[in-house]
DNA sequence: TAAATAAGTTGACTAATATCAATAAAAAAT
DNA sequence: ATTTTTTATTGATATTAGTCAACTTATTTA
């Protein structure tokens, strides 16, 4: 069934992306008439690795994991996703494919809106351009950080990172919902769901954290850091 | 001491940026006044990450190994870099630090161009903007495939990945000489130097390479693929 | 609400990989 | 050519992390 749009014109929306501030009323005009929405159940998939990448995709509520899929049925979760974010992927550049996949992950209303139209704006409109190049930016240098991270990191520094990435970036709060499940919480640490259970368990052991499968508490953030950070 | 130019002028230099091909000659002229070469002997550091980022640099002959100083003194090479590569990092959009260090690993003769002077190109020359933008996207794609291989493969299908990627995309031959040390080896793949050195002894037994310190010779790349993509 | 399914937990075990120490070989410096 | 320094190699051992199986607890579905 098809649902109504939530949003009536861009003009009016500051849910999808900042850069649009630099569009004149004719260009998001254009954008307007190039969009359309679409909700998603929670698991349902909105965007697809390797399927043409002709779309870019933000999220006006909910929230959403980015992924890759990689070897032998094994992900892993590049980020968590709300408003305001760019989902395409350096893919629509190069080879017009996706390459990561973006799943629901709550309740979520996506706007869907021709890259081709971007593309036609940005030659004309240099301060679009370059905060399309200043988004990618962030989006490269959060990788190559990730990178160090996930490959240097030993398994609690990880599991510390992420909780805090939960409380500092996503909620702004010591305590908050945890939705992922542990396995999930495993794709995004790059570990085995099993070692996020014992891991949280030992952070509990120590008054660190206090958690349940769905809620997470932070009671040491400094010792939180200390582990984070020494890795 | 200073050295001489190597290159009189842009106008005639093919190891730069395919994306020069886009100036106009007004616009060349521009980059050629506001660029410096340098020659770096072997091990001498080229970009330090960290530090502010004025400049893209490219190689006009050698090669250097671009890294990132992790944890504890631990390095992770992202990539070796030779000729017609842009050299800057996603940091000059964001912060303008350079987010990773290039050394030359071979006598390297570079080229400083102001990246102040790109970017007013970029403005009035959207052909020139969108080879920034694919350059990027193209190694924002490589960044993500190479955290999918760093953390799901296991060490010998990384090294034999890293291995082909010596005899496809850097040499075209299936001998080579072997720039890298085995600790090197081991920054790219993510290894111990000694897992780097023991993993070799297997693949020279199994007669899938035969190599010394400073050269390989893959006897058997089909089992090599395999390897690299069975991880 | 009961049954079915999925997610979380635990312990025992195995595999992967790093570390350390000793030595050998190669390369660089004198 | 000899010494010094760096790099490579090897074996033994420790650490880290994954797998498997059993079981418990939630959650969903009928």
């Amino acid at each position: 069934m098809f649902s109504e749009n939530v949003i009536s014109s861009c003009e009016f929306c500051s849910k999808c992306w900042g850069n649009l501030k630099n569009l004149s009323a004719d260009e998001l005009k254009m954008v307007n008439n190039n969009r359309y929405e679409a909700s998603f159940k929670p698991g349902e998939i909105i965007i697809k690795q390797g399927s043409p990448s002709s779309n870019a995709i933000f999220l006006l509520s909910g929230l959403a994991k980015v992924y890759m899929e990689g070897y032998s049925g094994r992900n892993l979760i590049l980020d968590l996703a709300g408003q305001s974010t760019l989902l395409a992927g350096p893919g629509v550049n190069v080879n017009s494919r996706y390459c990561y996949s973006v799943a629901a992950i709550t309740q979520v209303q996506a706007c869907f809106i021709s890259f081709e139209v971007f593309r036609k704006i940005m030659t004309v409109n240099p301060d679009f351009a370059f905060g399309f190049i200043e988004d990618m930016s962030n989006k490269a240098l959060k990788m190559y950080f990730k990178l160090v991270n996930l490959t240097q990191k030993k398994m609690h520094g990880r599991l510390a990172e992420a909780l805090l990435y939960f409380s500092n970036n996503l909620y702004s709060a010591d305590s908050f919902e945890m939705l992922l499940s542990r396995q999930e919480l495993g794709e995004m640490t790059n570990m085995a769901k099993e070692s996020v259970v014992r891991i949280m368990g030992e952070l509990e052991d120590e008054k660190i954290i206090e958690a349940t499968p769905r809620s997470v508490k932070i009671l040491d953030r400094n010792k939180l850091s200390i582990i984070s950070e020494k890795g």
